[in-house]
DNA sequence: CGGAACATTGATAGAGCTCAAGGAACGTGG
DNA sequence: CCACGTTCCTTGAGCTCTATCAATGTTCCG
């Protein structure tokens, strides 16, 4: 019961770069099945040699790296059309682990596959690549944005991120988008205590720029959030989709 | 006046992966040239669509990205046998800038032959592929110590894994390891003040675990400096130099 | 109804920032 | 060879931001 890439809900979003009929034929070849996970299900795991990498086609998750005593960083929030398990691919090892947060539907990759995939086909292969930048860059702008903001700044920087993201994959409705998280990830995410994480949503609350319960956020200003940030972030050009 | 591929001083280091007479030749094919800069030299902008991309060979660099107001932030070190501007490549832009600190020599290649080298070399396509994904692991970790380390700590964690990388291509002088950075770019790099990354420096110095001054860095008690980031940064293994 | 998980709030302490001043190292020109 | 400027390093003082501790509130579910 596994959806058929030419059929792939992604793809008709129109954020994704279009393939051919043969090249979706192609991915299809590669595509090893379909796998549905609980809320709290970890995917990969930090040091693990996952035999699978996957493609998430729905649900929200979260890639996090934990130091020795339990500190928790969350490293990135995880989207529709992310590629995870690059690392296992490439390197051997993941570097971080990644778990469901909602519900999670997901593509499955042989990881032994995927350097057939580079043999056949260069485009794909690049896509990955573009895939593995596209997440240094991501990681880049977070480490300037915890290196160098202040914790209200770092807030504003985090929810207008997450609401670009959102808003690309037409998650959101109107300017309130799903937030299935806690504030314990958001403050791993930001490098904030909780209680400050709280503290600081609060300010951004008695300002209107932010709403956030139950599960849901909502950004009625956007222009106020990004005077703190120091603009808008950019909107993305369309990106692979492997 | 370029090395040839085949002499690289490199590859008789024994760290990065060893290719055959004929792989050697394809990558000499692409080397467009080689590039001497001076201290200072900026070498990849931020948001520029750079029509080279370097391998470094000689001399120590850092990435960097800057917000708005000016507030810079250290993104990585780069040294010998680190691959630059691969985000140009395959993204089209550069998220981060790129400058010499020393003198540094660098192999030069074509932004255009990106893609023949992905056609013709699913090998060297997957070795490019390999430090996209390095990179991002290296940024996952500083963004978790940046994120959820004290100054200490974090000093502690970015001098133990400098000392690493420079050990790993034989720069360093039994403990000592040369270090060409002002404090300045080490606090930009942690995400500190520069004020307190001095008296952070006092106190590793103190506690008799770091020596550093006119241009060199001295870790004279490795096993105290690991005890601080719990644990030793893992030893790399091999890897490719394109 | 009771418990668990999560959110909120107040009080207090401390880590880290900013400001300000001075010192050391180094190159340049007289 | 010395005076001077520049750059970088060092140190002290005061204050702010953020963490921690502790308690209470809320929501949801069995």
């Amino acid at each position: 019961m596994t959806t058929d890439c030419a059929a792939c809900p992604l793809r008709r979003l129109g954020v994704f770069d279009d393939l051919s009929r043969d090249e979706v034929a192609f991915l299809q070849r590669f595509k090893h099945g379909e796998l549905r996970v609980e809320p709290g299900t970890p995917l990969l795991m930090e040091g693990s040699n996952s035999p699978q990498m996957y493609t998430a086609l729905h649900g929200l998750g979260l890639r996090t790296k934990t130091l020795a005593d339990g500190r928790r960083q969350v490293v990135n929030f995880v989207f529709p059309g992310d590629f995870l398990g690059l690392q296992a691919g490439v390197m051997g090892k993941m570097r971080h682990s990644v778990e469901a947060t909602t519900q999670m539907t997901l593509c499955v990759f042989d990881r032994s596959e995927i350097w057939n995939l580079f043999r056949q086909s260069p485009e794909r292969a690049f896509d990955i690549t573009w895939h593995a930048a596209m997440e240094e860059h991501f990681l880049g702008e977070a480490l300037t944005s915890i290196g160098q903001m202040s914790g209200l700044e770092r807030m504003a920087w985090g929810l207008q991120r997450y609401a670009r993201r959102c808003s690309m994959l037409a998650l959101n409705d109107g300017r309130s988008y799903p937030f299935p998280f806690r504030q314990q990830d958001l403050a791993d995410a930001l490098g904030l205590s909780l209680v400050h994480t709280n503290k600081t949503l609060q300010k951004l609350r008695e300002r209107q720029l932010v709403a956030l319960r139950s599960g849901r956020l909502s950004l009625p200003d956007p222009e106020g959030l990004a005077a703190l940030t120091g603009g808008a972030p950019e909107t993305e050009r369309r990106r692979p989709l492997i």
